[in-house]
DNA sequence: GCCCGAATGCCCCCAAGGTCCAATAGCGCG
DNA sequence: CGCGCTATTGGACCTTGGGGGCATTCGGGC
């Protein structure tokens, strides 16, 4: 089911450990890329297509907790998959509320591994897309000249423009050609469409 | 800072447990009910305020997991903070991936569990308040006739009067008419105000 | 028969959008 | 220092869209 643009990282310092995971993942029709430690991972981060780490926990020098607490800050948050020869309750549910998709004990089964595997990048997928969409908006945001923006700000407030004219100490004229050109800008064909881009700005949207 | 309303309800089998979590979690301020089974809670269950739940893994009878996947189902999935004796990793897992706020190991430090308790209240509370707006949402939609329902939809996409009167096969007049009584009954001031009605039904929406 | 949802017609008002035009202020460039 | 460009503002005018009021008609259901 893998696409084949769908690269699976794995960092483990057990070099046995990494060749049969590539094994294993590569079988499943993914892209594998194995790093011996996170530095090195972090040395080679900028991905592009929907991805996920499958990441050891144990490991000398920094270990999978700290990578993953160095990764939550990044830009791009990359879904983890925990695994780990001995891992104790505390360190599973320490990962787990820090967002990990999964914390699996060695030794585990191949279809554990892969449905986690899954798991993941169906997660960064629907990330990358609301990303990007969120990304595009903020594109157009920044092409308005801050008088433009504060009349956005109003008329998706549900504003008449004398209202925002009056609030803006300006006169209802001066409204409509910034509302235009927000509009325009914006490419938003209705006040319904121009609402929704300004609520998809800093905000998540789920389905229920 | 417990208000006096939020109350932490505790289940588990082991009665000097009950009582030294009942002396921890009412010092706290909160109030507290105990139960020795999964049964007795789910008889007691209706709840009205913020609260959260304390719960034992290993129980006889119906488990802690067990309880927490009937209680998925339910219609107020109300915050679990499980408490174990004898938990393993996968257990942990299990229950972090169901949506446990946190997941104990006994000997657990008071703070700890306070702590945990106190992230599942704040959840619960700000549950309750998305809860309640959409209900409130919910209400008003339903007093809203089948042709109205049908403007509102397309209302929502932006739409113009004429284009929703030929989609819908009648005159412009009539659908002003049913526009004004959706905005009447929706108790929306304007279209902003009314899409964003619409984007709240079935719809979650988190600050990012 | 009465009430309600649905559909329509007419009239009028106000809001939104667009056109044409014009003025002022600030900024970078040659 | 002008020249051009952009942002902001504003006026006059016209078209289109949204909304309120009032009256009428029609089909169901109680």
């Amino acid at each position: 089911m893998a696409v084949a643009t769908t690269v699976v990282f794995v960092v483990d310092d057990d070099p046995s450990v990494r060749k049969s995971l590539t094994r294993v993942i590569s079988a499943a029709g993914y892209g594998v890329e194995v790093f011996a430690s996170a530095r090195e991972f972090l040395d080679r981060v900028p991905v592009s297509g929907p991805c996920c780490l499958v990441l050891d926990v144990r490991m000398p020098g920094v270990t999978g907790l700290d990578l993953q607490s160095t990764l939550a800050h990044a830009v791009h948050r990359i879904p983890i998959v925990f695994i780990t020869g001995h891992g104790d309750v505390a360190m599973s549910v320490t990962a787990m509320k820090s967002g990990a998709v999964d914390f699996l004990t060695k030794p585990f089964a191949s279809k554990d591994l892969l449905g986690a595997i899954q798991r993941a990048v169906d997660r960064d997928t629907r990330d990358l897309g609301t990303e990007a969409r969120t990304e595009d908006i903020q594109a157009r945001a920044r092409t308005l000249t801050p008088r433009e923006r504060q009349v956005f700000a109003l008329v998706v407030t549900g504003m008449l423009n004398k209202q925002i004219a009056s609030e803006l100490g300006v006169v209802e004229k001066t409204v409509k050609v910034h509302r235009a050109r927000v509009m325009d800008k914006m490419r938003a064909g209705s006040v319904a469409e121009l609402v929704r881009l300004a609520d998809g700005l800093g905000v998540i949207v789920t389905k229920a």
